[in-house]
RNA sequence: UGGGGUGUCGCCAAGUUGGUAAGGCACAAGGUUUUGAUCCUUGCAUUCGUAGGUUCGAGUCCUGCCACCCCAGCCA
């Protein structure tokens, strides 16, 4: 399970505001409802990967029921065996553990097929609901329309004994999927559509990966869902603002059958963030056409690809709590998530130089197979991160972007005849650049000043610090870096067929170099490369001897500001 | 045109019984700095979708209007 470290516990920091679910609970408990305990439970169908806006849902029951010393279930929503698989149903409880929260107990609402069963023959029984062999395009046509009234099935009033003869049938196999569905009978002419007789069973014959080959009948969501909430005596049941118009139906229900617990449905508005894709429809197709590197994809806002791309639980719990929980409809900047782990990784993640464009630089006076090792701290303000040995040598790559033939005083780097520190190191000055038939360098050549080790030189400034690397002292790496999988900020919103809004270049794979002592990097370590942004090795690709680093997020960038400025 | 919701700074979001607009992100300006990072300081809604009304006083109460979101699966 997980290794990763939660010690901050961002749930217990007051600077953040409450909101309105919560002031629900605590009126509830203050009033001794529900003997004043809160039970919770997180219900997804187990028929994808979880993404941002289920950790939402998951801090919020979870945290919820944590926070008032209640109890919370994992209940898979597996009424649809045709989409749903065990695969999915163990990611989910992977992503849920490493996000940092543990369930009571893990249910399915298969669990409660037969308890269902029964309910429904009761409802038979008591004329509450009907056996009805019109088509689903008959269905459909009597429902009506929003604006009007739908008209009762021809079935509607079939009686008790006849409903129930048909029931047992429809259980025992002896229909086609399709040509019987049982119905609650309510009211067709309901403002609320939910409410015009709503299906609560179907005939499939397929194989469910919990039951087997036992049922051929499965129940529906909105029949399903408020009975096992019941039956886990759930006390809130929180869900997204789709099932607002649900509640009805949810409350009729457990009112028409004998059950002694029911759960109070309280819902909440969906997360919205920039430059993603958050339906499960999308993010199916986008693993399915191979248009990413699977669920996990590093771009994608799964669970898994946010964990591969090197966020935090913290991270990921903290932001959960900054978006707050509402009832309004929310676009949340990408620029907060960033902001979130960069927070949690200024203060645990070590610092440690990595190259993403090399470019060779050769120190003229430093001698050939000369090697200092320089003893470096792992952090600027902690010194509770340690130190570690660097190997400094005449030969070594920097960034590209940090050098140039000539450049104005704003530009704080290497430049021809200028000087500047390699961090940690020498000052050195650039003297010739050597370059090939393109005209492009392939070698800058320096000299360095040997009285400016951990001092600086007197009587002149250099122009700033780069970072770099040792050339015969490092790793190879590949370097992925991430952009936003679209091109326009909410992709769910546009006309445009999301396929046409994808970014081509979502992600840039660099060879580089990284310092020495990262060969010993583990999945479940993030580093500060030092100017250039948080990484952590590749679950997946990296290899000891082929290592590959993730660009969690870059530093904030303000030189990149000033110079899209300056033009 | 039915029903259910939501509208407070560029984004998120506090605002319990009416008393004179929190905070975070973003942004801007300074300071510190061997990361153009971090950190620190400062600035950033006379106004709460809108028009009226009640009141000494309204984001909070009342009325009308406007905008946006969700619902017509034998999906969840």
């Amino acid at each position: 399970m997980s290794t990763e470290p939660n010690s901050t516990d961002v749930e217990d920091d007051e600077k953040y505001p409450s909101n309105f679910i919560r002031t629900i609970i605590e009126k509830d408990v203050a009033a001794g409802k529900n003997s004043g305990q809160v039970v919770t439970r997180f219900p997804p169908e187990p028929n994808g990967f979880l993404h941002i806006g289920h950790a939402k849902a998951i801090c919020l029951s979870f945290g919820m029921a944590k926070e008032f010393a209640g109890t919370t279930y994992l209940r898979f929503d597996d009424t649809n065996p045709s989409k749903e698989s065990i695969e999915f149903a163990d990611s989910m409880k992977e992503d849920i553990s490493w996000l940092g929260f543990e369930w009571l107990e893990v249910r399915n609402a298969s669990d409660y097929f037969d308890q269902l069963y029964e309910f429904a023959e009761q409802l038979i029984e008591d004329a509450k609901a009907y056996v009805d062999s019109q088509s689903a395009d008959e269905i459909r046509a009597m429902r009506g329309s929003l604006t009007d009234a739908g008209k009762n099935s021809p079935y509607r009033d079939r009686t008790v004994a006849e409903n129930l003869d048909l029931f047992r049938r429809m259980r025992d196999g002896e229909f086609a999927d399709g040509e019987h569905v049982l119905r609650l009978k309510i009211d067709m002419a309901s403002p609320n559509i939910n409410m015009r007789d709503p299906a609560i069973y179907r005939i499939r014959h397929v194989k469910h990966h919990q039951t087997g080959d036992k049922w051929c009948i499965y129940p529906l969501y909105d029949y399903t869902h408020c009975i096992s909430d019941s039956l886990e005596g759930i006390t809130h049941s929180l869900c997204d603002l789709g099932f607002e118009a649900h509640r009805p139906l949810y409350d009729w229900v457990l009112d028409n059958i004998k059950v002694n617990c029911h759960p109070q449905q309280i819902e909440f508005s969906r997360l919205n963030l920039q430059y993603t894709v958050m339906s499960k429809r999308k993010l199916k197709q986008l693993v399915e056409e191979n248009l990413v590197d699977g669920w996990d994809d590093p771009r994608l806002p799964t669970i898994a690809g946010l964990r591969r791309r090197g966020y935090t639980p913290t991270a990921l719990r903290d932001f959960c709590r900054r978006i707050g929980v509402t009832k309004s409809d929310n676009n949340v900047e990408l620029a907060l998530l960033q902001s979130v782990i960069r927070e949690d990784l200024e203060d645990t993640a070590p610092r440690v130089m990595g190259v993403v464009n090399p470019i060779k630089l050769v120190i003229e006076n430093y001698a050939l197979d000369k090697v200092e090792m320089l003893t470096v701290a792992n952090h600027p303000k902690l010194e509770s991160l340690g130190t570690r040995q660097l190997p400094f040598t005449g030969e070594a790559y920097i960034d590209r972007e940090d050098f140039r033939e000539e450049a104005n005083r704003k530009y704080k780097r290497l430049v021809l005849g200028g000087e500047v520190r390699l961090r940690y190191g020498y000052v050195i000055k650039a003297e010739k650049v050597i370059k090939n038939d393109a005209g492009e360098i392939i070698e800058i050549r320096c000299t360095y000043d040997p009285d400016t080790l951990g001092k600086n030189p007197e009587g002149r400034k250099v122009r700033g610090v780069i970072h770099w690397v040792s050339a015969s002292r490092c790793h190879p790496a590949e370097i992925r870096l991430f952009d936003p999988l679209f091109t326009v900020d909410f992709p769910d919103a546009s006309d445009q067929d999301y396929h046409d809004l994808m970014n081509p270049g979502s992600i840039t794979i660099n060879q580089g170099f990284v310092e020495e002592s990262l060969s010993e990097a583990s999945v479940s370590e993030r580093f500060q490369f030092e100017r250039e942004g948080y990484f952590c090795i590749d679950s997946k690709d990296s290899r000891r001897e082929q290592l590959v680093f993730n660009r969690v997020v870059g530093l904030r960038d303000t030189w990149a500001k000033i110079e899209q400025k300056t033009g």
